[in-house]
DNA sequence: GTCTATAACCGGATAGAC
DNA sequence: GTCTATCCGGTTATAGAC
């Protein structure tokens, strides 16, 4: 290959300029938001010519997803410390959700953007993308070891145990999308709400373990389960096919 | 006043030449997409200057939310024989949520639009912006009658039932935000989705209703109270003041 | 392979005349 | 209310330099 003999090869030119393009944009992005800043204006404030940043991200959208990417990366390495520390589900949760928050703060004024074209189907950023899975599959091994690494004091049946990673996962989603509409100052708003709903997701955890509503959460999570197989790309088995006998008649009609 | 003496008013030109453009776009959105179509195709179609759709329509997005609006209305009209037939909830909420798939189907190939826009805070087509807080009001007033109208084995608490609107209009959003990106022919995920859940939702009132879950249930409701005050724009109470005695201890952390 | 410079294209949006 | 001309910015293309 190239440069078999460099010592130090860190940065090459290429990943340097294209470093300093992606920063540059961020900071335009932060002051002055994401439409009001051009592909032009990056460029000058690069020093680059504007072909060049086309050079390195196909598109302005594409500089969001290298952002995204970055976050992502930081938010693992953020993860890390509270999972060492706290043994609680709660608190384990709870630290988590509040970390995401403060890393993702400084960029609140364009995460309409990130979010609207993730909104998007076609879209590589949308999180149910294939382009997507790699990141949702990192981001559920976060929620696999905030309940792997977690105190107990109740026994969790294997299922919905398996589970519980996914639709923490989906609870997250949630949350960022409500945070992206909290236009509360420093985003007090979501804050309480993962303070409340991180209790009450914990409480539900314990509910979903009485046999009175196990008949309930089976079929739910054979349900959730044949969706995500979905998502993955997998043949998904075919629903309708196995009714379960304990779901005949749990007596649960309003 | 204008014209005060003209018998059928009906459409005048400015009415007619206005339905004129968004039919033609709303034919060439379906025809060949919505970022495929662009507005001189829609201006040379319908046979007027490109100057004259932005007369009428602000943006190539205010014509999406005119579908939206046109939507909504035809939504309504096909809830109310829907409403009149159905006593059981599970009926009317399945019928309702079946009926609301069939009508925008058509419109699945560019659903992705709406949605994205909607997903961004700024977009006065956000579900939660002030522009659609009619839309919301009504779409809610669909579930109240769903609710209302329905024939109840139990007694559902009055703080609960209040509420169910409300959280049946998330409910419609969820599945909404599934069926944007369902990919499955005819959009039969999201119908087993529908046909599924709808039986869930049912148990889960039943659920609630429950002494055991009383506390929890209370504080959700609470909750949900708050950040909806937000989104109608009432200063809202402080969530921190109140604890209730209830919820010292319920006993239910795993 | 990395980068510059420049021109051009395309389509959403706007201004202003009629 | 309707039109034409124009702007603006994302994007592409090209041709050439290191």
């Amino acid at each position: 290959m190239s440069s078999p003999k460099s010592e130090t090869p860190k940065l090459n030119k290429g990943q340097q300029t294209k470093a300093l393009i992606l920063e540059t944009a961020l900071e335009l992005f932060r002051e002055r938001g994401y439409e009001q800043t051009t592909m032009r204006d990056i460029a000058e404030k690069a020093n680059v010519a504007l072909g060049n940043t086309y050079y390195y991200f196909r598109s302005k959208e594409h500089l969001i997803q290298a952002f995204y990417h970055r976050t992502q990366e930081e938010l693992l390495a953020a993860s890390e410390p509270i999972l060492a520390k706290e043994r609680s589900l709660k608190a384990r949760l709870l630290g988590i959700m509040r970390a995401r928050l403060e890393l993702i703060e400084p960029y609140h004024q364009f995460a309409g953007v990130l979010f609207r074209t993730a909104g998007d189907p076609k879209s590589p950023l949308n999180p149910f993308s294939v382009e997507s899975l790699e990141t949702r599959k990192q981001s559920t091994a976060t929620f696999e070891q905030v309940v792997g690494g977690a105190r107990l004091r109740i026994a969790i049946p294997a299922d919905l145990y398996a589970e519980l990673p996914n639709l923490l996962w989906i609870y997250q989603m949630g949350i960022i999308l409500f945070w992206i509409h909290d236009t509360s100052p420093n985003r007090i708003r979501t804050h309480q709400l993962i303070e409340h709903t991180v209790d009450i997701v914990a409480k539900l955890i314990t509910i979903a373990t009485f046999p009175l509503v196990r008949p309930l959460i089976k079929r739910t999570l054979r349900l959730l389960a044949t969706f995500r197989q979905d998502l993955d790309n997998l043949p998904a088995p075919n629903l309708d096919e196995e009714i379960d006998k304990d779901e005949l008649d749990s007596g649960l009609e309003p």
